[in-house]
DNA sequence: TACACAGACGTGGTTGCTCC
DNA sequence: GGAGCAACCACGTCTGTGTA
């Protein structure tokens, strides 16, 4: 489960960091917090944005609170303030380019560029959610999606009341003082009878800073959109199948990915072209020569699979992770001596690709 | 028009690292 | 080992504004 402050609400901002630590030297997160204020302070053209999003980068603090949350989200590693395995795989994006070009002063970005997400990267974001924030976000994702209007004072009592105790029962030992804590969360509130008062306490301000960080992040993901200050309801033009989302949330971290890349992106197929066996393969090789240069030798198959599914759907082509995986076990029949795959410990295979000599 | 509350903007306390 | 400092975390409070 993720920590969070209350002014992190825009996960975009999110995919400058990793662009920052791509030189493969640790960075302090005031440093990055500096570099991000410093990249975006330029960028002043919020008067244009119709809906007026919250949570945009103003100060320092704010930008110092959007490097926390890459931590969080494990763009960055903690112990070694260098790239996080998410920010690794957000640099074997095509998007990431963008990015990179804007970071390095080569091209200039808009604020809405800046703040929206594409497809490609809506599904990232879910996908790195799902994972890192779990079982929280699932919570929150379905009592909204059945609730489908709400204000966000009911869906702040909703998650930090009933969602959070539970989600802390998964993540902590019973004896952890924050569990019993977080169960007296509705008996407290209760007794304090003036309004004022208990917006002023200290409850209210966890309140504040858990709960709506998150309903603007399904905002981002296209899965929420914003009715008006403090409301928020189920998006009909969202390019997902709600039932698919409904069953995302009921899954295991360890189902998720399998999930997502499969079933779920079904679900999306309506938007996209399927992707052929030659697009599928040639894209799955530049993805892999991206992530071996951020991984070092080792790529993991898992993630090679999901990202090149992310890439393709980039590139307005769609392929499920099980197609994926069928391309490059033919491949490897194909081609024994330059492709194979070996196991990596807990399950995990590795794959290694000779690219350099490899035809399609 | 009042006030409840959203959103912005800190800040004090704690942790952990380095150097002597 | 402990002093000093930087980094980090967990709230806290103030202001502006949308809504009843």
């Amino acid at each position: 489960m993720l920590e969070t402050h209350g002014d992190v609400c825009r996960l975009g901002y999110l995919r400058i960091v990793p662009c920052l630590l791509e030189d493969n030297s640790p960075k302090t997160f005031d440093f990055l917090a500096a570099l991000l204020h410093d990249i975006v302070k330029g960028i002043g053209d919020r008067d244009l944005l119709v809906s007026k999003p919250i949570g945009l980068i103003t100060s320092l603090v704010n930008a110092r609170n959007y490097v926390t949350m890459a931590a969080e989200l494990n763009f960055i590693d903690r112990k070694s303030q260098l790239l996080g395995t998410f920010g690794k795989l957000y640099l074997t994006t095509d998007s990431a380019i963008k990015f990179k070009k804007f970071v390095d002063g080569r091209e200039s970005l808009n604020l809405i560029e800046l703040i929206t997400l594409n497809d490609a990267e809506k599904l990232f974001f879910l996908w790195a959610l799902f994972i890192q924030d779990y079982p929280f976000i699932q919570m929150i994702t379905n009592w909204a999606l059945k609730k489908k209007k709400f204000r966000r004072q009911e869906a702040m009592i909703y998650a930090m009341e009933e969602a959070y105790p539970q989600a802390l029962k998964k993540a902590l030992p019973p004896s952890d003082i924050r569990r019993k804590e977080a169960e007296k969360f509705r008996e407290k509130r209760l007794s304090i009878k003036d309004k004022i008062e208990w917006i002023k306490s200290s409850q209210y301000a966890k309140y504040r800073h858990i709960a709506p960080p998150r309903l603007e992040w399904l905002v981002d993901c296209g899965i929420l959109k914003r009715s008006g200050r403090g409301k928020y309801e189920v998006n009909d033009q969202m390019i997902y199948d709600q039932q698919k989302i409904l069953k995302l949330t009921t899954l295991r971290p360890k189902k998720i990915e399998s999930y997502l890349f499969n079933d779920f992106i079904k679900g999306m197929a309506r938007w996209y072209k399927q992707a052929g066996r030659t697009e599928v393969i040639k894209t799955m090789i530049q993805v892999y020569d991206r992530m071996s240069f951020h991984f070092g030798g080792e790529v993991n198959l898992t993630y090679l699979e999901c990202m090149t599914s992310i890439v393709l759907l980039e590139n307005g082509l769609i392929a499920e992770k099980q197609k994926i995986h069928d391309a490059f076990n033919s491949l490897a029949l194909q081609f024994p001596d330059k492709i194979y795959v070996m196991p990596g410990g807990r399950n995990v295979n590795i794959a290694y690709i000779n690219t350099e000599e490899l035809e399609i």
